[in-house]
DNA sequence: GCGGAATGTAGAT
DNA sequence: TCTACCTTCCGCT
């Protein structure tokens, strides 16, 4: 489920297991021998994620860059770890706790210098900390402008980090808005709307490990229907829930192409600007 | 066992 | 706009 919050949430974990302390890399799968020869034995010195990039820093060393893109996947547990499998492209382990990293798009050791440049191109995240040019006006800049539409522009790194298609779906529901409308057409108003909804859904999403996104007044349980979890693992009003009823209106829920990702929306609930 | 799809991105055209 | 890439899982034969 690689959206930000994940991100976010596997580097705080990797910092209660790994910081400080020295890790044993290996890379079963090969592709990242190197880079595990060269930071095995030493600590991690921190753990950090800015959208869906997450930066493993090891002193003297350097980074581990890691983005998990469609398939990637990590799974922790504890000591003794099990014999890796073959598909493992990284894991780390110590005394207590093990790592393994699968699929991942990238997974390679970058220089400080490196790292920077990541940075730079990436817009705000909502999930790191506000200010310095991590807040919605930073965004708002390139929204403002642009005649692309909002569906678009939410999943554009460069404007927003670590939205993803479900929390592009879900947030423009939340604020009815139509998928389809340019971003020049948004008003500010709707947009720090927007960012702040953002905030508060994907900071729930780090907790729970998560995306839910539906309000208390609207689960099933406050609407009198039966009780019900979404198959990606949270309850959401419109991602994957094409041709089923709108839980607010009761219309059907509509699916697009948009920018080659699968777009979800309720044409009832979600109105262009007059 | 095979084919398709999936919460993503970079690079070529 | 397209294609390639990384892995797992599910539904269909």
């Amino acid at each position: 489920m690689p959206e930000g919050h994940t991100i976010h949430r596997l580097a705080a974990d990797h910092r209660e297991r790994f910081e400080g302390r020295e890790v044993r890399a290996t890379s079963p799968q090969g592709k990242f021998s190197d880079g595990a020869a060269l930071v095995t034995g030493r600590p991690l010195a921190t753990a950090e994620a800015h959208g869906k990039h997450l930066f493993l820093g090891f002193a003297e060393t350097g980074w581990i860059h890691i983005h998990l893109g469609l398939f990637g996947k990590v799974a922790f547990g504890g000591a003794p770890p099990p014999p890796p499998t073959d598909t493992v492209r990284l894991r780390l382990a110590n005394k207590a706790a093990y790592m393994d990293l699968r699929g991942p798009t990238t997974c390679a050791l970058i220089t400080d210098e490196e790292k920077q440049a990541i940075h730079a191109r990436l817009g705000p995240d909502p999930l790191r900390p506000q200010g310095e040019g991590n807040d919605p006006d930073t965004a708002w800049r390139r929204v403002s402008r642009s005649r692309t539409t909002i569906a678009a522009l939410l999943l554009d790194q460069k404007v927003v980090a670590g939205v993803g298609n479900v929390y592009r779906a879900e947030v423009l529901f939340r604020h009815g808005i139509d998928p389809y409308t340019p971003g020049k057409d948004l008003t500010y108003t709707q947009w720090t709307a927007i960012w702040a909804d953002l905030v508060d859904l994907m900071r729930e999403g780090v907790r729970l490990n998560r995306i839910d996104t539906v309000r208390p007044e609207h689960t099933p349980e406050a609407m009198g229907r039966p009780p019900r979890v979404d198959d990606h693992g949270g309850e959401v009003y419109v991602y994957r829930r094409a041709r089923q009823g709108c839980h607010i209106c009761g219309g059907e829920i509509r699916t697009a192409d948009l920018a080659a990702r699968n777009l979800f929306w309720c044409p009832g609930c979600q109105q262009a600007p007059r």
